[in-house]
DNA sequence: TGATCATATGTCGAATCTGACATATAATGT
DNA sequence: ACATTATATGTCAGATTCGACATATGATCA
């Protein structure tokens, strides 16, 4: 990974390794960001083709328009339990999830 | 799902529907603690497969024994998010995620 | 242009989750 | 029986995330 990604991504809030290490992600971390990415392409995708707006998808999983566009922007203070919660609240079953998981990354931070 | 099953999980803390519905999970719901069970149990298991004590795998991922414990008993307080970087942590790929969401559940709560 | 609808971004008090700790309960040896 | 080691369970102050709200930025129309 590029050193201007991860610092796009700092600037974006994240934390990496006890917020001390600036640059040099873990595999550990990088996977989690890359999951949360896929997750969050995911759900828009999703919501997209039920043509929900954010609002919508928001109020069926009794959140706000704020906070979809933040788990869709990848945003780090949404958690992987709002992101799945709202993939199964669109329908999506496991094996979709497992679809998401191991989906194509469809585009880069920044 | 049988109502006994729901009383057993209600019991151990969780909250169904804004709490108000005492029985009856929404397909949602139910798919959302099937995840996370599966998940605890894939964290056990590779965990176990390792040979690491649950202080050991603590101290890799910067939480406590007893964090451990609860991840992998599913209690509700764990977030998805820890389960999923611990197993990380353990080395796990986004196919062996996709793999444990797809597993065979091995136990039943209660 | 201005109106309307969808999405993005920032903030905040309240709710939830965190690691740490104490302590209880196996499990396995001696 | 008594240690020792691993795991389970409960609690709590501090940290994080929540939904809600305000507001900015696009996008699409007339």
């Amino acid at each position: 990974m590029r050193d201007l990604k991860k610092r796009r991504l700092a600037a974006r809030g994240w934390k990496f390794g006890g917020t001390k290490e600036f640059l040099g992600l873990t595999a550990e971390e990088e996977s989690y960001i890359d999951l949360r990415l896929r997750l969050a392409a995911g759900l828009r995708k999703r919501r997209i083709r039920r043509r929900l707006t954010q609002a919508a998808l928001a109020k069926a999983v009794r959140s706000s328009q704020s906070r979809v566009a933040k788990m869709e922007a990848g945003d780090p203070t949404v958690t992987l339990d709002l992101l799945i919660r709202s993939l199964l609240a669109l329908g999506a079953s496991r094996h979709d999830l497992a679809k998401i998981i191991l989906s194509r990354r469809t585009a880069a931070v920044g």
